[in-house]
DNA sequence: CCAAAAGTGTTGTGTATACACCCATGT
DNA sequence: ACATGGGTGTATACACAACACTTTTGG
C-alpha cells in the first residue's frame, strides 16, 4: 500500500450543462443560486462528487435530483481545473453535457430547486467559467448534432418532420430547405411512421414519427454528415 | 468566504497518451514504472497535478519531462472517475491526447524515465484503467483524423504524400487509392511543395510538402470529410 | 376560395470512387 | 530492360442543393 502526499487532494464538482427545445427555442436549465457563495446569481446545476459514486452516476444523480428524470442522453463533456476558477477553494469540475425532453421533467421540482428554462440567447451571466463551460456545449451541440442523430433526444416521442426541422434551424440558426431536409430524414430510415398526424396544426396536420431505436443505437456512431459544417473540436 | 467539506477531497492525476508514427507503425510512449504501486508494469506517463498549475499546464509538464517537447499537439480526451479505479486512493484522473513527432522527443530523457515507444498492436497490458484510456485514444484519433488534419502532428516538417498515405493507412488498418488520397490532399491546399524530393527512396523519388500553417489554422475547425466512416463519440 | 403549411418530384452540379496510363529511379 | 513506386487523367455513380408543383386544412 502506497501513501500518496494528502497535500494533493482537491475538490471534485460536476457540473451538469441541461439543454431542452420548446419546438421554437433551445434552451437551458439554469439554477438560482439560494447558497453562498454567490447566492442570489445564476449558475449551472451541480454538486460535488460522492466520495462513494463514479464520475457518471454523480451527474445522473445531479440531473434526476432537479428533473426527476433518470434514463436520459448525458455525457462527459470537459474538465476544467483552471487554478483559480472557484475562488473558494482549488476545485476541478467534470462538465456533463445533457439533452432531455422539456414536457417530461418535473416542473414541481425544478422550480424547488429555484431553477428554469431560459432561452439560450437570453440567458444570464453565470458565475465562474460556467459562460465558457455553456458556450463549450454549444460548440459541441453543433459538432455532435451534424455527425449523429442526437436531435431526437430533444423532442417528444412522437415528433413531425417540421419540428425536427425548427430544432436544426434553432441549434445552426440557418434557414433549411424544407424538402431536402425532409427527403434527408426519411432516407436515414431511423423514423417510424405512426399512421397518426399533429392535430395542433391548424393547417395541413404532419405526420407523426417516432425514432426506431433499433436502427438509432446501430448507426449512432456511424457519421451522418448531416449539416455540411459546424465548428470545433 | 465559504468552507467546504474536506473530506470530499480527491487525488487528481494527469495521464498522457502520446502517439508517434515511425512512418509504418503507430506507435504509444509507455513507461515502465520503477516505482510503486505496480513497480515493473506499463502505464501511461502521468502524474499528480500540482497546486499551482491548470489542467493544461500539468499536461504540457508531464509530457515535457519525457520528451523535452513544448509546443506540440495535446488535447484534454476525458476523465476517468471510477470509485475503485485506483486501489491506493480515490483518483479522478484526467486523460491528455498527445501526438508527437518522434524523430523530435529527447531520446536521452525517454529512456531515462524507463519508458519506450511502443508498436499500438503489440501494446503489453497497463495498470489501471489505462488499457481503456488507450481504446478510448485510439477511437478519438479515428474520429478526429477523419475530419480534422491532424494528422500533419504526427509527421516531420517536411513529408511526401506516400508517408502521408502510410500514416492514414495505420491509423484506420484498410488501403487507400494512391490517386484518389493524392488528389484530395492535394486539393486541401494545405501543402507547399518544397520543391525537394526524398532522397531515401530508392525508386522514383516523392515530392516533398510542408503544411502550410496559416491555412491549416484557418481550415483546422472546418470540417474535412475524410475518412468515410470511423466510430465513436 | 384562399392562405398557410405539408408532402412529392426533377434537374443540375459537384464530389468520391474505380479504374488506366505514363514517368523516374536503382539494379 | 525491368521492377518498383510516384504522378496525372478520366468515366461513372451518387449525394446534395435549388428549384416547381400538388395536397390538406381552417377560416
Amino acid at each position: 500500500m502506497v501513501k500518496y502526499p494528502a497535500a494533493l487532494k482537491v475538490f471534485v464538482a460536476i457540473d451538469c450543462i441541461i439543454f431542452g427545445f420548446d419546438g421554437r427555442d433551445l434552451k437551458l436549465l439554469l439554477v438560482k443560486r439560494n447558497l453562498e457563495p454567490q447566492k442570489g446569481n445564476w449558475s449551472l446545476m451541480g454538486g460535488f462528487l460522492y466520495p462513494d459514486e463514479d464520475l457518471d452516476q454523480g451527474a445522473g444523480r445531479i440531473v434526476k435530483e432537479l428533473t426527476g428524470l433518470t434514463n436520459i442522453y448525458c455525457e462527459q463533456l470537459t474538465v476544467k481545473g483552471d487554478k483559480n476558477r472557484d475562488p473558494g477553494a482549488r476545485t476541478v469540475s467534470v462538465v456533463y453535457f445533457a439533452l432531455i425532453k422539456i414536457e417530461e421533467s418535473d416542473e414541481e421540482l425544478v422550480r424547488s430547486h429555484n431553477a428554469s428554462w431560459i432561452v439560450l440567447e437570453r440567458r444570464p451571466d453565470l458565475i465562474f467559467d460556467h459562460n465558457q463551460m455553456v458556450l463549450d456545449a454549444i460548440d459541441h451541440l453543433r459538432y455532435k448534432a451534424a455527425l449523429h442523430p442526437i436531435g431526437f433526444e430533444l423532442l417528444s416521442e412522437t415528433f413531425t418532420i417540421p419540428q425536427l426541422q425548427k430544432l436544426y434551424e434553432a441549434i445552426y440558426d440557418v434557414p433549411i430547405d424544407r424538402r431536402n431536409f425532409s427527403r434527408k430524414l426519411l432516407s436515414t430510415s431511423l423514423l417510424i411512421d405512426t399512421g397518426m398526424k399533429n392535430i395542433h396544426s391548424t393547417t395541413k396536420k404532419a405526420t407523426l414519427y417516432r425514432l426506431d431505436k433499433v436502427r438509432y443505437n446501430e448507426k449512432f456512431h456511424a457519421f451522418w454528415n448531416f449539416m455540411a459544417d459546424s465548428s470545433k473540436s
